[in-house]
DNA sequence: CTATTATTTCGATTATACTAGAAATATCTA
DNA sequence: TAGATATTTCTAGTATAATCGAAATAATAG
Protein backbone atom coordinates (compact mmCIF):
# COMPACT_ATOMS: atom_id res chain seq x y z
CA UNK A 1 0.00 0.00 0.00
CA UNK A 2 1.80 3.34 -0.91
CA UNK A 3 1.67 6.29 1.87
CA UNK A 4 -0.26 8.33 -0.35
CA UNK A 5 -2.99 6.06 -0.10
CA UNK A 6 -2.76 5.12 3.34
CA UNK A 7 -2.65 8.70 4.06
CA UNK A 8 -5.86 9.25 3.01
CA UNK A 9 -7.65 6.32 3.80
CA UNK A 10 -6.42 7.32 7.52
CA UNK A 11 -7.56 10.99 6.85
CA UNK A 12 -11.12 9.51 6.30
CA UNK A 13 -10.85 7.09 8.87
CA UNK A 14 -10.26 10.27 11.23
CA UNK A 15 -13.40 12.03 11.50
CA UNK A 16 -15.34 11.14 14.28
CA UNK A 17 -18.43 10.51 12.00
CA UNK A 18 -17.09 8.39 9.74
CA UNK A 19 -15.35 6.49 12.54
CA UNK A 20 -18.74 6.13 13.84
CA UNK A 21 -20.37 4.54 10.96
CA UNK A 22 -17.42 2.69 10.38
CA UNK A 23 -17.42 1.26 13.29
CA UNK A 24 -21.16 0.63 13.20
CA UNK A 25 -20.79 -1.34 9.68
CA UNK A 26 -17.82 -3.41 11.28
CA UNK A 27 -20.16 -4.57 13.71
CA UNK A 28 -22.88 -5.16 11.40
CA UNK A 29 -20.44 -7.56 9.41
CA UNK A 30 -20.53 -8.55 5.91
CA UNK A 31 -24.20 -8.66 5.39
CA UNK A 32 -24.18 -4.76 5.96
CA UNK A 33 -27.03 -2.29 6.63
CA UNK A 34 -28.65 0.10 4.92
CA UNK A 35 -27.86 3.68 4.51
CA UNK A 36 -31.37 4.88 6.66
CA UNK A 37 -31.08 2.94 9.49
CA UNK A 38 -27.20 4.37 9.97
CA UNK A 39 -29.05 7.40 9.24
CA UNK A 40 -31.50 6.61 12.37
CA UNK A 41 -29.25 4.44 14.44
CA UNK A 42 -26.61 7.05 14.64
CA UNK A 43 -29.18 9.97 14.21
CA UNK A 44 -26.84 11.33 11.38
CA UNK A 45 -28.32 13.99 9.18
CA UNK A 46 -29.31 12.26 5.94
CA UNK A 47 -27.26 14.91 3.20
CA UNK A 48 -24.24 14.72 5.90
CA UNK A 49 -24.35 11.00 6.09
CA UNK A 50 -24.34 10.51 2.13
CA UNK A 51 -21.74 13.00 1.99
CA UNK A 52 -19.33 10.39 4.26
CA UNK A 53 -20.20 7.58 2.86
CA UNK A 54 -19.25 8.80 -0.67
CA UNK A 55 -15.78 9.51 1.33
CA UNK A 56 -16.09 6.19 2.33
CA UNK A 57 -16.71 5.28 -0.98
CA UNK A 58 -13.83 6.84 -2.25
CA UNK A 59 -11.19 4.80 -0.48
CA UNK A 60 -12.34 1.72 -0.97
CA UNK A 61 -13.34 1.23 2.28
CA UNK A 62 -17.29 1.34 1.68
CA UNK A 63 -19.31 -1.61 -0.40
CA UNK A 64 -22.72 -0.99 -1.43
CA UNK A 65 -25.47 -2.82 -2.90
CA UNK A 66 -28.78 -1.93 -3.89
CA UNK A 67 -31.95 -3.87 -2.58
CA UNK A 68 -35.30 -2.71 -3.27
CA UNK A 69 -35.26 0.81 -2.21
CA UNK A 70 -33.07 0.23 0.45
CA UNK A 71 -28.77 0.66 -0.28
CA UNK A 72 -27.37 -1.78 2.28
CA UNK A 73 -23.62 -0.67 3.25
CA UNK A 74 -21.24 -2.89 3.96
CA UNK A 75 -17.60 -2.38 4.91
CA UNK A 76 -14.37 -3.64 2.77
CA UNK A 77 -12.65 -5.34 5.69
CA UNK A 78 -9.32 -5.85 3.35
CA UNK A 79 -9.10 -2.76 3.11
CA UNK A 80 -9.39 -1.73 6.31
CA UNK A 81 -6.75 -4.89 7.02
CA UNK A 82 -4.49 -3.20 4.47
CA UNK A 83 -4.43 0.22 6.12
CA UNK A 84 -4.17 -1.10 9.72
CA UNK A 85 -1.48 -3.09 8.32
CA UNK A 86 0.42 -0.27 7.27
CA UNK A 87 0.31 1.67 10.65
CA UNK A 88 2.89 -1.25 11.85
CA UNK A 89 4.95 -2.16 8.91
CA UNK A 90 8.77 -2.84 9.27
CA UNK A 91 7.53 -1.81 13.08
CA UNK A 92 9.59 -5.01 14.08
CA UNK A 93 12.28 -4.68 12.16
CA UNK A 94 14.23 -1.05 12.34
CA UNK A 95 15.68 -1.13 9.13
CA UNK A 96 17.30 2.31 9.81
CA UNK A 97 21.20 1.90 11.00
CA UNK A 98 22.01 3.75 13.99
CA UNK A 99 24.45 5.78 12.26
CA UNK A 100 22.12 7.40 9.49
CA UNK A 101 20.40 8.94 12.62
CA UNK A 102 22.56 11.63 14.21
CA UNK A 103 24.74 12.90 10.80
CA UNK A 104 24.79 15.98 11.44
CA UNK A 105 26.16 16.67 7.64
CA UNK A 106 25.27 14.58 4.97
CA UNK A 107 22.65 13.03 5.57
CA UNK A 108 20.44 14.89 2.91
CA UNK A 109 21.94 12.72 0.06
CA UNK B 1 -10.14 3.78 23.60
CA UNK B 2 -12.24 6.14 23.01
CA UNK B 3 -14.15 6.64 19.60
CA UNK B 4 -12.88 10.23 19.43
CA UNK B 5 -9.66 9.83 20.69
CA UNK B 6 -9.17 6.94 18.13
CA UNK B 7 -10.47 9.33 15.62
CA UNK B 8 -7.84 12.04 16.52
CA UNK B 9 -5.30 10.68 16.37
CA UNK B 10 -5.97 8.74 12.75
CA UNK B 11 -6.58 12.14 11.52
CA UNK B 12 -3.16 13.08 12.70
CA UNK B 13 -1.88 9.93 10.34
CA UNK B 14 -4.23 10.78 7.93
CA UNK B 15 -1.68 13.83 7.14
CA UNK B 16 0.95 12.82 4.21
CA UNK B 17 3.51 14.40 5.53
CA UNK B 18 3.06 13.24 9.02
CA UNK B 19 2.74 9.67 7.85
CA UNK B 20 5.96 9.73 6.05
CA UNK B 21 7.62 11.07 9.54
CA UNK B 22 5.52 8.13 11.51
CA UNK B 23 6.97 5.74 9.25
CA UNK B 24 10.79 6.89 9.53
CA UNK B 25 10.39 6.74 13.11
CA UNK B 26 8.91 3.29 13.20
CA UNK B 27 11.83 2.32 11.11
CA UNK B 28 14.40 3.82 13.42
CA UNK B 29 12.88 1.70 15.99
CA UNK B 30 12.91 2.70 19.74
CA UNK B 31 16.33 4.80 20.21
CA UNK B 32 14.56 7.29 17.85
CA UNK B 33 15.96 9.90 16.12
CA UNK B 34 16.87 13.83 16.36
CA UNK B 35 14.42 16.21 14.85
CA UNK B 36 17.19 17.56 12.36
CA UNK B 37 17.95 14.58 11.18
CA UNK B 38 14.26 13.72 10.06
CA UNK B 39 14.02 17.71 8.90
CA UNK B 40 17.30 16.84 6.44
CA UNK B 41 16.55 13.22 5.17
CA UNK B 42 12.42 13.61 5.00
CA UNK B 43 13.93 17.01 3.58
CA UNK B 44 10.82 18.78 5.85
CA UNK B 45 11.55 22.52 6.46
CA UNK B 46 11.97 23.09 9.72
CA UNK B 47 8.84 24.78 10.85
CA UNK B 48 6.82 22.46 8.95
CA UNK B 49 7.94 19.38 10.92
CA UNK B 50 7.86 21.43 14.50
CA UNK B 51 4.07 21.61 13.79
CA UNK B 52 3.31 18.16 12.75
CA UNK B 53 5.50 17.04 15.44
CA UNK B 54 3.68 19.25 17.72
CA UNK B 55 0.40 17.30 16.41
CA UNK B 56 1.77 14.00 16.95
CA UNK B 57 3.21 14.63 20.56
CA UNK B 58 -0.62 16.11 20.97
CA UNK B 59 -2.04 12.65 20.61
CA UNK B 60 0.48 11.02 22.28
CA UNK B 61 2.06 8.68 19.42
CA UNK B 62 5.52 11.09 19.67
CA UNK B 63 8.25 11.22 22.33
CA UNK B 64 10.98 13.25 22.82
CA UNK B 65 13.98 13.58 24.97
CA UNK B 66 16.49 16.11 24.84
CA UNK B 67 20.62 15.18 24.96
CA UNK B 68 22.48 18.33 24.42
CA UNK B 69 21.57 20.32 21.48
CA UNK B 70 19.50 17.45 19.65
CA UNK B 71 15.76 16.52 20.45
CA UNK B 72 15.32 13.21 20.18
CA UNK B 73 12.00 11.46 18.60
CA UNK B 74 10.69 8.25 18.82
CA UNK B 75 7.61 6.90 17.96
CA UNK B 76 5.08 5.15 21.19
CA UNK B 77 4.63 2.06 19.70
CA UNK B 78 1.64 1.49 22.28
CA UNK B 79 0.01 3.81 21.05
CA UNK B 80 -0.07 3.29 17.55
CA UNK B 81 -0.77 -0.58 18.60
CA UNK B 82 -3.91 0.64 20.23
CA UNK B 83 -5.38 2.79 16.93
CA UNK B 84 -4.60 -0.08 14.76
CA UNK B 85 -6.17 -2.71 17.01
CA UNK B 86 -9.48 0.06 17.17
CA UNK B 87 -9.75 -0.27 13.04
CA UNK B 88 -10.49 -4.06 13.71
CA UNK B 89 -11.78 -4.38 17.23
CA UNK B 90 -15.04 -6.25 17.19
CA UNK B 91 -14.25 -7.02 13.57
CA UNK B 92 -14.47 -11.27 13.52
CA UNK B 93 -17.83 -10.66 16.62
CA UNK B 94 -20.61 -9.10 14.26
CA UNK B 95 -22.63 -7.67 17.37
CA UNK B 96 -25.46 -6.21 15.54
CA UNK B 97 -28.50 -8.78 15.09
CA UNK B 98 -29.84 -8.88 11.86
CA UNK B 99 -33.22 -7.48 13.68
CA UNK B 100 -31.71 -4.20 14.02
CA UNK B 101 -30.82 -4.04 10.92
CA UNK B 102 -33.33 -2.91 8.22
CA UNK B 103 -36.42 -2.07 10.53
CA UNK B 104 -38.13 0.57 9.04
CA UNK B 105 -39.19 2.41 12.30
CA UNK B 106 -38.55 2.83 15.57
CA UNK B 107 -34.66 2.06 15.17
CA UNK B 108 -33.95 5.27 16.41
CA UNK B 109 -34.79 4.41 19.72
C1' DC C 1 30.26 35.99 27.14
C1' DT C 2 30.22 34.76 22.13
C1' DA C 3 29.54 31.95 18.50
C1' DT C 4 27.28 27.96 16.73
C1' DT C 5 23.94 24.73 16.02
C1' DA C 6 19.15 23.11 16.99
C1' DT C 7 14.53 23.97 17.45
C1' DT C 8 10.37 26.78 17.98
C1' DT C 9 7.24 30.73 17.52
C1' DC C 10 5.02 34.16 14.73
C1' DG C 11 2.39 35.57 11.04
C1' DA C 12 0.25 35.44 6.78
C1' DT C 13 -1.50 32.94 2.76
C1' DT C 14 -4.10 29.47 0.75
C1' DA C 15 -6.82 25.58 0.56
C1' DT C 16 -9.88 22.18 2.09
C1' DA C 17 -13.35 19.90 5.23
C1' DC C 18 -17.69 19.71 8.09
C1' DT C 19 -22.31 20.50 8.52
C1' DA C 20 -27.11 20.27 7.32
C1' DG C 21 -31.62 22.27 5.31
C1' DA C 22 -34.26 22.34 1.20
C1' DA C 23 -35.19 20.60 -3.05
C1' DA C 24 -34.59 17.03 -6.38
C1' DT C 25 -34.39 12.37 -7.80
C1' DA C 26 -34.87 7.38 -7.58
C1' DT C 27 -37.13 3.12 -6.49
C1' DC C 28 -40.76 0.62 -5.37
C1' DT C 29 -46.04 -0.53 -4.20
C1' DA C 30 -50.87 -0.30 -4.98
C1' DT D 1 -50.13 7.02 -12.53
C1' DA D 2 -50.15 8.42 -7.71
C1' DG D 3 -48.18 7.98 -3.33
C1' DA D 4 -44.67 6.52 -0.16
C1' DT D 5 -40.19 5.78 1.24
C1' DA D 6 -35.12 6.13 0.44
C1' DT D 7 -31.27 8.47 -1.02
C1' DT D 8 -28.71 12.17 -3.30
C1' DT D 9 -27.60 16.83 -5.04
C1' DC D 10 -27.32 21.62 -4.37
C1' DT D 11 -25.82 25.30 -1.80
C1' DA D 12 -23.85 28.05 1.57
C1' DG D 13 -22.06 29.20 6.01
C1' DT D 14 -18.46 28.23 9.22
C1' DA D 15 -14.38 26.38 10.84
C1' DT D 16 -10.02 24.25 10.79
C1' DA D 17 -5.60 22.68 8.63
C1' DA D 18 -1.23 22.95 5.74
C1' DT D 19 2.45 25.49 4.35
C1' DC D 20 6.84 27.89 5.13
C1' DG D 21 9.93 32.18 5.53
C1' DA D 22 11.75 35.16 8.87
C1' DA D 23 12.78 36.08 13.35
C1' DA D 24 13.21 34.50 18.05
C1' DT D 25 14.69 31.37 21.46
C1' DA D 26 17.25 27.44 23.62
C1' DA D 27 21.32 24.68 24.50
C1' DT D 28 25.93 23.91 24.30
C1' DA D 29 31.02 24.48 23.43
C1' DG D 30 35.02 27.30 23.56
Amino acid sequence: MKLEDAAETLAQLGNPTRLEVVRYLVKAGPSGVPVGSIQRQLKIPASTLTHHLKHLKGVGLLMQKREKTNLWCSINFDRLHEVSDFLLEECCSFSLRESDKAKTEGDAA
